[in-house]
DNA sequence: CCGGATCCGACGGGATACTG
DNA sequence: CAGTATCCCGTCGGATCCGG
């Protein structure tokens, strides 16, 4: 397994999640209601299938969110928050309030920063 | 350039930083006190010369952090937080600290998941 | 409808050697 | 001391096809 030295790492862990393409955009919008599978892939714009199913599957590992399948015919699949998933709500809330206040002071300081390298 | 369709996107731009490998570390470690590159380098353990370099490349475009050369013999550059760079801080504990709380939990969640899938 | 399996290109990041 | 340049490999993620 690699990245062995990092197996003990809270910080890591939670970092490697969260920084990944798509899982944050997933917990976002489950944290408004439960969702299907399909709801998931129309409402995440441009996730394919692949990475859908692996996204939820990790969450899920983690027990962020819980998996319930309808018996139904054609089966469909909910997905949900678990208490644990909503706790990380608060944290992450707070870092996508602070990306979209100083998201465009980052914008002007890297093309100043692009200008100068230029000249 | 790549990924085009996600440089308006604050919260992905935000999350792509703090997402890879070293920025958060640094950025820690510079919320103590301005740090010299050598210091950095033994203090961030196992981070490359060209890992740290591009990091702090990448920090400093953003307005993350300040970077000052001091014309000593040889010579020595300083790196410190901007206050851009001082206002995540305080997201970035809630992170920190909401996986130092939950890691645990996470951690068993996982060996449970893996032990049913290997059943 | 909800996936799994496979192939493949792109990118991050480590190791190493060189520079001012 | 503080980088830069080059090579190389593992992983992430997209596309596509197959199955319950």
């Amino acid at each position: 397994m690699a990245n062995a030295d990092f197996h003990g790492c809270p910080v890591r862990n939670v970092l490697d999640r969260i920084g990944d393409k798509w899982t944050t955009l997933i917990l976002l919008r489950l944290s408004r209601e439960p969702c299907r599978f399909s709801a998931l892939r129309r409402q995440v714009p441009d996730i394919s299938k692949r990475m859908l199913t692996l996204t939820l599957r990790n969450l899920e590992r983690d027990g962020m969110i819980s998996r319930t399948v309808f018996p139904t015919k054609p089966p469909s699949v909910e997905y949900a928050l678990t208490p644990l998933g909503r706790s990380i709500l608060g944290p992450l809330g707070a870092l996508v309030l602070w990306a979209d206040e100083r998201f465009s002071e980052i914008r002007e300081n890297r093309t100043r920063y692009d200008a100068l390298e230029a000249g």
